[in-house]
DNA sequence: AGCCAGGGTCTGC
DNA sequence: GCAGACCATGGC
């Protein structure tokens, strides 16, 4: 991967990458396509507008020095995905999803707003989950330049009653919010505790807030504390498991699982109705 | 109209 | 320990 400044634009060449299935994959949704290949977000209280012409990525009015110093690592650029795909490649329903959806990259995202996200997203489907980060960030996060506001704070959360986050329409989901902000903020759950702690005991420290289970504590761990061994498993990895690991998912994966379920949720997402005779072997 | 969604909690066995 | 009801909301 190597990046020149062009004018205001960051451009960097880098190949298997696609910058829309990494950021429209149900990892972030803080992403919109504001028009037909250009992407606008935030990550951080960093907005951005980028798009993907072949193999090069332009970071639009961004100055080389935010590209080292945030976004490189943010898309985490640095890793090495090819050393990965090349062992997850030895499977072959991984090998499939790979071909599909290898372009993907884990973004590296805050922890607290990875945490939020997915207690966002129990039970519910990724165009309304979007809608509820959107409203929880104008309600309650710092404003930005140019309309775009930062995710709230936990401290911000932690002063807010139920029924001041009703504008969300998060539902039940609220007062789960809630707790994760009080806790978060209090110290009680010490996200940056958390960061250097054994995945096990990671779990069980996110798992003391109301609202997250298994699946939540390991998106969180996923995209929130890039732990690319965490696994989550939803109703869409479960048919996947059920329908060509009833074996048990193979060791050697074990390692990158967080990155081949990403593939794979990806794929299945895209091919419901794959069947095991529609794999390669 | 009814089923489903990147689940978790609570209850009853 | 484990199945099943229930939870708010809206996309499809």
């Amino acid at each position: 991967m190597k990046g020149i400044q062009q004018d205001k634009d960051y451009i960097i060449t880098i190949e298997n990458y696609s910058l829309r299935d990494t950021l429209d994959c149900g990892q972030s949704f803080r992403w919109e396509e504001i028009e037909p290949n250009r992407f606008h977000g935030i990550a951080g209280s960093h907005p951005l507008d980028i798009r993907q012409e072949g193999n090069q990525v332009i970071f639009e009015n961004t100055k080389e020095e935010i590209f080292q110093s945030f976004w490189c690592n943010y898309f985490d650029f640095d890793a090495d995905y090819s050393a990965w795909k090349r062992i997850l490649c030895l499977d072959p329903v991984l090998r499939q999803a790979c071909n599909y959806a290898g372009g993907i990259r884990i973004l590296r995202q805050e922890p607290w707003e990875a945490l939020c996200s997915f207690i966002i997203s129990q039970n519910n489907n990724i165009p309304r989950i979007k809608g509820i980060i959107s409203r929880f960030c104008q309600n309650f996060g710092q404003p930005l330049k140019n309309g775009d506001f930062a995710f709230p704070l936990p401290s911000t959360i932690a002063d807010c009653t139920v029924d001041d986050l009703q504008p969300l329409r998060a539902g039940f989901r609220a007062k789960y919010l809630l707790d994760a902000a009080k806790k978060v903020s209090s110290g009680q759950v010490d996200l940056p505790a958390i960061s250097k702690m054994e995945i096990g005991q990671a779990r069980q420290e996110l798992m003391k807030i109301q609202g997250v289970g298994p699946k939540v504590a390991e998106c969180a761990l996923l995209f929130g504390f890039y732990r690319i061994e965490a696994f989550p498993v939803d109703v869409w990895i479960k048919r996947i498991l059920d329908r060509f690991y009833q074996q048990g998912f193979p060791e050697f994966a074990r390692p990158y699982g967080g990155i081949a379920q990403q593939y794979l949720f990806h794929y299945i997402r895209h091919h419901p109705d794959t069947e095991k005779d529609d794999i390669a072997q």
